[in-house]
DNA sequence: TGCGTCATGTAACGGGTTACATGATTAT
DNA sequence: ATAATCATGTAACCCGTTACATGACGCA
């Protein structure tokens, strides 16, 4: 159940709305971590509330609810984070997508990886402008957030990953012939 | 409808039974692209099977069906490679717990990431094994299979992984205090 | 006044997980 | 003989997706 600690997490940044948290989840989970989507963490809210994980703590306009996390919710997202499993499952169509590449002739696979290496690199750029504005606004000295360890993570991963295209596409050979 | 797809990906490089697509499925996709395991393979069989997608070629023992893509099949995945989706929905539990490090005391945290870098070297020296064994397998001169540059992709994306564990080592604070 | 955004949900359906169930073949 | 592996599946349940539904608030 990792769209309950997921939520649990981000409560544990902040309090937030449903509304806030399905923002949350487009802006920063969504690229690299876990995918949801509003009518998913709604009722999970509810299920929080009612395993008072979560509480209510603010009603404002157009009936908004900002949940915050509980003791209990805290102790529960400690619990899981302690407990990770030996093996993860991952789901990623993308990288699926690289995997079949040898079901397409040589040049249309060349085409492909020339349009990832081109994608990964709008990425980069947006990941690095995200970096640079952790960077200025960090006093000096101080440690950074973790946020900015994370968004290191994204900015590495899509270097590689434009890397690797660049590469893949220079090996690429008219012997990688599909059958 | 990806696990159709992965089936037929898998099953245009070389027909296999059920059995076997799940072993594929353990050894090859699981760790970066797809997981799914054998109670989803075995009715997927069979509606490709009603679809038209893939045929049975070959019956062994124990009741052992081979399966192999047919034309339609074959033309099926290539409309699915040659349409990706414009975003690529991810569910990748492992990230998802490097996103919520910041709910750990620092301590935790850094416990956690030493734990990260220790266990992606354990899977850094089992890639290059294997990147090793296709090295040595080809013939000089000649371009590399496909597998070659996925196995390429999951070398980097491991040692990307644990560097990036050690910078974070360097870098977690005691600013980032949990709230 | 009208448009964009904020804000919350439900319902039907489809995909995925866990647990269960069964038995044949092969290697030791 | 026995254990490991090969081999196929079903059933109940849970999670996630898509589409729908509704309306208040704030700004131009």
């Amino acid at each position: 159940m990792s769209l309950r600690h997921a939520l649990l997490g981000l409560l544990a940044e902040e309090p937030a709305s449903g509304y806030e948290l399905t923002r949350k989840f487009e802006r920063v989970l969504q690229r690299y971590a876990w995918h949801a989507n509003n009518s998913q963490i709604y009722p999970e809210l509810s299920q929080l509330r009612d395993a008072g994980l979560a509480a209510v703590v603010d009603q404002g306009p157009r009936g908004r609810r900002t949940y915050a996390i509980t003791d209990a919710g805290r102790a529960e997202l400690l619990r899981w984070m302690r407990n990770p499993p030996e093996t993860f499952q991952v789901r990623n169509e993308f990288v699926l997508r690289l995997f079949l590449l040898s079901a397409l002739e040589p040049q249309e696979a060349r085409t492909a990886l020339q349009q990832i290496a081109a994608d990964s690199d709008t990425m980069l750029g947006a990941l690095r402008e995200q970096v640079e504005k952790f960077d200025t606004d960090a006093e000096p000295g101080a440690p950074p957030p973790i946020g900015r360890l994370v968004a290191e993570y994204g900015l590495r991963s899509y270097q590689t990953l434009h890397q690797w295209a660049l590469w893949a596409q220079d090996h690429i050979g008219q012997a990688s012939t599909p059958r």
